[in-house]
DNA sequence: ACAAAAGTGTTCGATCTACACCCATGT
DNA sequence: ACATGGGTGTAGATCGAACACTTTTGT
């Protein structure tokens, strides 16, 4: 898809294999070492950054484009990628004429104003994070570059993201607690400060350090192991495990009354 | 929109109002004195019913779309309608091709085998819920029938509706508490006998009658009046309002840890 | 006085929050 | 022995669940 002529004729002719006017934008989240941040990507001939996004093939479910999308720029399987929310405004993509006029310049791009990638699109929104020090993002379909941003330091964006990062953002904290969101931010076998780090991280704020474990083996999140950790000149860890077959409690929110 | 001309005018020219490849579909609910419906369809010349929706115009908002596309079907204003998800799969539509034989005899219909309504469509969920009693459906574009459905007696749906219905369901009773959903559903000034049926009737379960109001005046959601209703030979009950600007809490799911 | 519907309070257990010290290990 | 990071327990407050009787009113 990299070479002038595939991107030629993805530019022509992409809207068969592709369903026009819809897209899927995720907003992929990085985890490592108490810093959190977020995937972001240059698109060819445009001044700023957005989410690494894409087109649905007319043959894949939406959670399959999302993954196979997200796959594509970043080289990362198996990722737990959720949909939060579909934006479509009218205005919510402003193209800069002046970038246009520059783009279709170059020569795969000569043909991009009469293309179908240029009529209104809705994005469908998804989310997911990892592990960012394990997945080096690769520049894929129109990108220029795709980088790793601390969660504090994104600059304004194209379009609506900055909505989509809110959004998402917003979504992944409050699922923290109901999905296996953070399973593939540790290894296999954890300690309780590493998960500890994750959530304090994610969440942005301190938790307790003695009622965190408690809540988390209470709900039988994770299971904790007879073996130990050597680290060094201190006391030995315990290590824990995740118990997956318990997250299924996500359905049960807010209605609790009796 | 409903006579053969404009329709005609629809299915050949429609991509240049409204957004290709994209609809709404909209699950409206509707509660009276104990009972929950919802709102079905029945598209000309497709045998079977579905959930009322349609597509959304270049120039307005997701949001403004869905309030649109039931005004149009319904007649109601003023909905409180909330977007819970988007469907996608590729084979969530499948037309009888009989069905679409059959259709394509009609005058107005000649030319849809190669429109772009037969193309692929995503679809993005809304769902609100009235007053059934005071909303009387009218049957608008394409619609044959249009009427409400026992929520408990809905047959199998055409397309992917079945799951639509109740993935909106579980949305709509997870956010009862957290949403201003109910307020349509009864006078500015209601009892807490009329109020408790509401929940328990959309929750499809039983709710402890002392219980009940306390949280609800706990979170302070509903404010009591100091007049009673009179009616009949029995103890007159207090009035309540609801208070709106406590509804805010909604974004505070799920995080609880310290 | 009675029939019909409205309204109210308490107790128990579970959960959340806040908080400070001892333990294990390597040097 | 000490420095470093790991681990734990308890008490008070709050919240949710369960439960049955008294009040009001019209006839």
């Amino acid at each position: 898809m990299n070479t002038p002529k595939e991107l030629e004729d993805f530019i022509q002719n992409g809207y068969k294999t592709y369903i026009p006017h819809v897209c899927i934008d995720c907003a992929i989240f990085g985890y490592h070492d108490h810093r959190l941040k977020i995937l972001l990507r240059q698109i060819e001939g445009l001044h700023g950054l957005c989410l690494p996004g894409g087109y649905i093939k007319r043959v894949e479910t939406l959670d399959d484009a999302a993954k196979r999308i997200v796959e594509e720029i970043t080289s990362i399987t198996g990722l737990y990628l959720q949909q939060y929310k579909t934006f479509g405004d009218p205005d919510r993509i402003k193209w800069n004429e002046l970038d246009l006029e520059e783009l279709s310049k170059q020569a795969p791009f000569k043909k991009i104003k009469s293309s179908w990638l240029r009529d209104q699109t809705i994005s469908i929104g998804y989310y997911a994070i990892t592990d960012f020090s394990s997945a080096i993002p690769q520049p894929g379909i129109l990108s220029e570059s795709c980088e790793w941003y601390d969660i504090d330091k994104i600059p304004s964006l194209l379009f609506d993201h900055d909505q989509m990062v809110n959004e998402a953002l917003q979504t992944l904290r409050s699922q923290l607690y109901y999905h296996p969101i953070v399973e593939k931010l540790l290894p296999k076998k954890f300690t309780l400060t590493e998960i500890h780090a994750v959530y304090e991280t994610i969440l942005g704020k301190r938790l307790d350090l003695r009622n965190f474990p408690k809540k988390l083996v209470f709900m039988g999140l994770i299971n904790r192991l007879p073996e130990k950790r050597n680290i060094g000149p201190h006391r030995a860890p315990y290590l824990y495990t995740f118990n997956k077959k318990k997250y299924s409690r996500a359905l049960e929110l807010g209605v609790t009354l009796s």
